[in-house]
DNA sequence: ATTGAGAGCGCG
DNA sequence: AAAGCGCGCTCTCAAT
């Protein structure tokens, strides 16, 4: 049963509507402020909140304490059925672009961008539902998420010297947070959306229940239900969990991470000045070439030259690049840039802006990436170095339980393509490794780990030099239907071809400049320099395609994991044990285990310590559940590593 | 002052 | 270890 939520002037409609999209009953209005109140009592009987979107209605439940079981998110549920390929000969894919293709994300609310912003009222002529200070959405990447790029070989500029220290003078200032205190802050208040562009809806209003209504008829008239369902279920769940995540917030001891930063950097720096570890490290880099002391190792165009000057023989400043040269400003030079990257990155800047009481509030964007990965936006929730993930600690009382998939992409390679004997190399008979890998090795196909973690690897990214391409054909003849799969995704995309995940989630289209390179390759005056750049173009589209399917099943496995996760936990109830003490997480969860991560192919839960094992004991049964609901019986095990902690860096393992 | 590109590095 | 997939974020520098 589904309860269409929509906004209705000042109140809100609810509309009761069954799976196959009947209205039963009669439309119900309540009152803002009465929302909470019918969510509570509707609970029970299983209803899934059908609106625009998770985070414009959930935060607010979130923060009177009330869960919701299960959503459909009409925003999300668009963006799938809009372009997948089993749903592309339906009436809602082949309509034209409407208000909901344009709707933008709508942040979860108190980040450090909240006082910056004002959210334009999405719904006409109507008061805000809650008044939380919700913001309106950042150009969202749903525009730029397209792999649609060129990369032009246009190389360094002019060489200007000098550059000033950035220092703490930025520290210092009120950041509103990364990009995102600009022109977003519209006060527009006859707009029906956020969008990217600025552009009117010239389609009309957001209509929850018609959209509904058409999404329900598209999943019937595509050409497999089933996994629709499960995609939109999912997905939905995601947006769900998404929500709670940002609401409980990964536990932050700003005093750890301020250690972290004091041993590596030393003391916090005053203003326009560097760290002092930085500073004696600049100065050995300008003693290391014989350069003045204006040499700013900041500026690459200024070091660069000076390390020619100096006779290094450096092309770029890349890492990988620098550790092949053997000259004294080596070492200098990559410890500076570690370590400047950790106080530019994760520093005391990152600290007071993302994280307060105890909290990291990372905003997840579900479905942000292309495959269907979440991204995140602020405070880089999904690039947390493992250097300050020591300062993810646990409440006292509480614990971590960390799982994370072991080989997850290949074995969603091996389940996709039915390959039974890359399959069975992964599963562990009598309690032998499960390490997929190593049972490559096993089956003779490849003489080590190492080889047969960058051949699968290159087979699933496209590798076409080194030891990957050398390991490949002997993959191949190991696991024919494996490799298969993906040489056909990756020919497809070369022509243009759009692939699709397990579950239904197909890859855009290439963009128009990509029809353009081609058409100029063609042309009768086309100098091989548009040939090899349409060559180029072609293979680099190919190499996507042939990673979607695997990243975008992967990305289908995790969803349905950290759903089944969710629904576990909150099954297990509160911990009313003897000694048990709530968290500091606000309600619902303050008494129960909760996600409170999620990072592709990784989870930490938050517990009470005294729930730990049988949380683990769920997390391991919701993996075997996401692999039956994306396999079926197809034998195909997804082993997870799991630790119980108490401080997220220990876990790894 | 603000904006965009390029370079680089963090994560999976 | 350096080629190949997907991201976000920060810096500098040049252009606006």
């Amino acid at each position: 049963m589904h309860t269409v939520v929509s906004q209705d002037g000042a109140d809100i409609g609810l509309r009761s509507m069954s799976d196959a999209g009947a209205p039963e009953g009669e439309p119900h209005i309540v009152e803002a402020s009465g929302l909470v109140r019918e969510v509570i009592a509707a609970e029970s009987s299983h209803v899934r909140w059908t609106w625009d979107d998770t985070n414009g209605w959930y935060p607010a439940l979130l923060a009177e304490g009330v869960r919701v079981d299960r959503a459909h998110d009409l925003r999300l549920a668009h963006a799938v059925l809009r372009t997948s390929a089993l749903s592309a000969r339906t009436a809602l894919a082949e309509a034209g672009p409407t208000a909901w293709d344009r709707l933008a994300a709508v942040p979860p609310p108190g980040g450090p961008t909240a006082a910056a912003l004002v959210r334009p009222d999405r719904h006409p002529g109507s008061e805000p539902l809650f008044d939380l200070g919700e913001l309106s959405a950042p150009a969202s990447r749903a525009a730029s998420g397209r792999p649609d790029r060129e990369t032009s070989g246009a190389s360094a500029k002019d060489v200007t010297g000098g550059g000033s220290w950035n220092g703490e003078a930025r520290d210092g200032a009120a950041r509103m947070g990364p990009g995102r205190d600009g022109p977003l802050a519209s006060t527009s208040t006859t707009s029906t959306s956020t969008t990217s562009t600025g552009a009117p809806d010239a389609t009309g209003p957001l209509n929850p229940l018609t959209e509904f209504t058409a999404q329900l008829r598209a999943i019937k008239d595509s050409t497999d239900p089933g996994r629709l369902r499960l995609l939109l279920a999912a997905e939905s769940a995601g947006a769900l969990a998404a929500a709670e995540m940002h609401h409980a917030g990964l536990p932050w001891r700003g005093d750890i991470h301020d250690e972290i930063l004091t041993e590596a950097l030393g003391p916090r720096p005053r203003p326009g000045t560097r760290p002092a570890k930085l500073e004696a490290l600049a100065n050995q880099i300008r003693t290391a070439l014989d350069a003045p002391p204006t040499l700013n190792p900041d500026s690459h165009p200024d070091l660069l030259r000076a390390m020619e000057y100096a006779g290094v023989g450096a092309r770029s400043l890349r890492k990988w690049e620098l550790e092949k040269l053997d000259h004294p400003v080596i070492a200098p030079l990559l410890e500076y840039k570690s370590l400047y990257r950790l106080y530019t990155a994760n520093g005391w800047n990152w600290l007071d802006t993302w994280a307060h009481d105890g909290r990291f509030r990372m905003e997840y964007v579900v479905g942000g990436v292309v495959t269907g990965r979440w991204a995140s936006t602020g405070g880089g929730a999904l690039q947390l170095p493992h250097n300050v993930r020591r300062a993810v600690v646990s409440d006292p009382g509480w614990t971590f339980v960390v799982a994370d998939a072991a080989q997850l992409e290949p074995r969603v390679l091996a389940a996709l393509s039915r390959d039974e004997r890359m399959a069975a190399a992964g599963r562990s008979k009598d309690g032998a490794s499960t390490d997929m890998y190593a049972g490559i090795v096993a089956t003779g196909a490849v003489d080590s780990r190492e080889h047969a973690k960058v051949g699968m690897l290159g087979a699933m990214y496209g590798g076409t030099t080194g030891v990957s391409a050398q390991v490949l054909p002997r993959l191949a003849r190991a696991f024919p239907q494996a490799i298969d799969l993906v040489e056909r995704a990756a020919r497809a995309g070369e022509r243009g071809e759009v692939v699709t995940t397990r579950l239904g989630r197909s890859s855009p289209r290439p963009g128009e400049s990509w029809a353009a390179v081609q058409g100029s390759a063609f042309d009768e005056d086309a100098g091989a320099d548009a040939q090899s750049r349409a060559r180029s173009q072609t293979r680099s589209w190919g190499r996507f395609t042939r990673n979607f399917v695997v990243q975008g099943t992967a990305a289908e496995w995790a969803l349905c994991w950290i759903a089944s996760i969710r629904r576990r936990l909150w099954a297990l109830g509160e911990d009313l044990s003897d000694g048990a003490r709530p968290g500091l997480a606000p309600a619902p969860f303050d008494r129960r285990p909760h996600l409170v991560f999620f990072l592709h192919d990784e989870i930490v839960v938050h517990a009470p310590a005294a729930l730990a094992d049988v949380v683990a004991q769920e997390v391991q049964a919701a993996a075997e559940e996401a692999g039956r609901l994306l396999f079926g019986d197809f034998p195909v095990d997804f082993p997870l590593s799991v630790a119980v902690t108490e401080s997220y860096a220990d876990a790894k393992g």
